[in-house]
DNA sequence: TTCCAGGGTGAGT
DNA sequence: ACTCACCATGGA
């Protein structure tokens, strides 16, 4: 199909795909289901195989309107319409909300490539087992360390409660019951929120979105830069929260 | 060897 | 409400 996005950079920048997908050449590769899913781009054309197009659509949000997003975001902000000139078609994906609560426990004061090795020593048979499974599973394999206790504590947890039904709530309610559960506080709680339930108002403040406000807009406390980060860029904050992590993270950053 | 990574918790103010 | 040591692992 036809679609406007830069596969490569959606699937390649911190991202729960980073963690959970593969590649191979320049496909993109996961188990769901039955069966192996591929993904891959030749210039405007999107390939799929093994999945539907409803899956895909959903999944990489092409419902989105880059235009109307983009126009909101960098009205007045340079430093936001550069990134968007850099990295154009990096969409924000959309992941199941147990998954991406795992990936980002694992997060936990931790690097993506060593998130990603978490991550894969967690899988059974391409999928993060349910809380109920999960809870009394062996997990020491998977050298997650302190956050072992975490996971552990939030699947046992999540085994007693509608996880799902969290996603029915107002974003901010939604975060506060979120950080009811253990390893999850505001970041992790707004990663989940936009790459699991998919509100776009989500803005996880990392330690690279930190630099960045700091660097491009002065300013230096979390609680600011969420106000900052609503105030200038509403309803869209997790898109310009992307295109700013791109700016300064690791494979971000060019001479 | 020291610093750092898509931070959270708990104890101290 | 804010600060800060500590948390386990592995790469640079």
């Amino acid at each position: 199909m036809r679609a406007r996005i830069n596969l490569r950079l959606t699937m390649e920048s911190g991202q729960p795909p980073e963690f959970f997908w593969n590649k191979e050449g320049e496909r993109y590769w996961r188990e769901l289901g039955k069966s192996r899913c591929y993904l891959w781009q030749e210039g405007e054309e999107l390939h799929y195989l093994g999945c539907d197009e409803g899956y895909v659509r959903e999944f990489l949000r092409l419902e989105d309107d880059l235009e109307e997003i983009y126009a909101v975001i960098s009205a007045g902000d340079e430093v936001m319409e550069r990134a968007i000139g850099r990295f154009q078609g990096l969409r924000i994906t959309k992941n199941d909300p147990w998954e991406t609560l795992v990936a980002f426990i694992c997060s936990i004061n931790n690097n993506i490539p060593r998130i990603r090795r978490n991550v894969q020593c967690l899988l059974r048979g391409g999928r993060i087992p349910p809380p109920e499974e999960l809870a009394g599973a062996e997990l020491s394999s998977a050298r997650l360390g302190f956050r072992e206790g975490y996971l552990r504590a939030t699947a046992a947890v999540l085994a007693r409660m509608d996880f799902h039904a969290i996603g029915e709530l107002g974003y901010e309610e939604a975060r506060q019951e979120l950080m009811k559960l253990r390893g999850v506080g505001e970041k992790v709680a707004d990663c989940v929120l936009l790459f699991g339930f998919g509100y776009l108002e989500a803005f996880p403040v990392d330690v690279w979105i930190a630099r960045a406000m700091r660097a491009y807009y002065g300013i230096t406390s979390v609680k600011e830069m969420r106000r900052f980060a609503r105030e200038r860029w509403h309803p869209y904050e997790g898109y310009a929260q992307q295109y700013l992590y791109m700016l300064v993270g690791r494979r971000g950053r060019r001479g």
